[in-house]
DNA sequence: ACCTGAACACCGTTCAAGT
DNA sequence: ACCTGAACACCGTTCAAGT
């Protein structure tokens, strides 16, 4: 062999045998769904791409960075939900759409093993859920309700979902783990739904008191 | 001197100069509350303690149990409200002592400087909050819902309230680094109750429509 | 533009042994 | 009952240097 690598390697590789940034996020999302985010270290990582640990902070200043990338990517799965703001029927269009927004984020962040405390983690520091949080926006706007409002409600609303979701992330793999069964798989559907439900007819209530 | 400590030593040691599970935790909570939690590990807390790394396993199996045992102690902080079935005045008494719980449990997770997180990431694993919880549910459950509506309403609700905590106080050493005066301090506040408030007249608005 | 090599300053945890 | 001493198997990050 010439070169430490093969030519046809592990398609992670750039033209040349290296590696773009687009590369390092990929295998880390690999990893982060093979293997949990224990183990997404940045040795690990580097090993899969088959480079020093060194070379990765060519592509990201640290850690914390590649995390909120990979919590961007995470968070930006799934299709926005049309905005069209016409195409609503009466009254009530912004709760379902409201809705069926918080369903399509909790699938986004059940996508990767994980993900829902990768989200979380990086929104906590400010990084990586502001494409969750302008489609909540966006939703609870349709309500007409004013900015603060829009802004205390969808940030609520995430908090929650990201609480929830995490939880559920977690007793995935516990149980996975063998212990016992856990609590009975579609309950955490509908407790999810329920939360929404909580928060979303709150809000509406809240309104009408207002008028 | 008899032993490598003097006898009035740091105020957490107990007789012959060895240590006791209590002192591990408390010293453990003031390295928290002054240096936060990245700060906190088995070998500064050792240090602190005038003792090897080793020796903390004596006192607790690894650091997550340790962990726990902080959340606990963080999550029951503040005098329980009185539980007595009789003192509430009308229908809505069970709102008025939720929404005062989850103050109180606010007040108790802004005690230690990342109180909200610690708490968060041990409830995650199903340990630790077990006070809180057992506090919202019990407040919910003034109001006569069935258990499942009680239950899930209660993590609904901590869900929310550990995120905004946690988000909480990472702003409050993010611009205690200096970095802008950050949004409006008394806007907080503001901004959990009114959270609160969405899931606590969701859930009246929820049961009345049951009726 | 992208990576190596080597180091720095740490981690959590185990375990035999001491008192 | 509580701790020491020493080790094991790791971490994230920096930085000069290579191509």
């Amino acid at each position: 062999m010439p070169g430490p690598a093969s030519p046809a390697d592990r398609g992670t590789l750039a033209r040349g045998g290296r590696h773009t940034k687009n590369d390092v996020a990929e295998t880390a999302l690999r990893i982060l769904d093979e293997h949990g985010l224990p183990e997404l270290t940045m040795r690990r990582l580097a090993a899969a791409l088959d480079v020093q640990p060194s070379a990765l902070y060519w592509h990201f200043p640290n850690k914390q960075t590649l995390l909120a990338e990979l919590a961007d990517r995470i968070g930006s799965r799934g299709r926005a939900l049309p905005t069209a703001p016409g195409s609503g029927s009466g009254a009530g269009d912004w709760m379902i759409v409201t809705a069926a927004e918080a369903q399509s984020l909790r699938d986004a962040l059940l996508t990767y093993r994980d993900g829902a405390e990768v989200v979380s983690s990086s929104f906590a520091l400010g990084l990586g859920a502001s494409v969750p949080l302008l489609r909540l926006e966006a939703a609870i706007g349709r309500g007409g309700f004013d900015d603060e409002t829009v802004s205390r409600a969808s940030t609520a609303l995430l908090h929650f979902i990201l609480g929830h979701v995490s939880h559920e992330q977690q007793r995935l793999q516990y149980d996975s783990l063998g212990v016992a069964a856990g609590p009975d798989p579609t309950g955490e559907g509908a407790a999810f739904e329920f939360g929404v439900l909580l928060l979303v007819e709150g809000l509406a209530h809240h309104a009408a008191a207002y008028r």
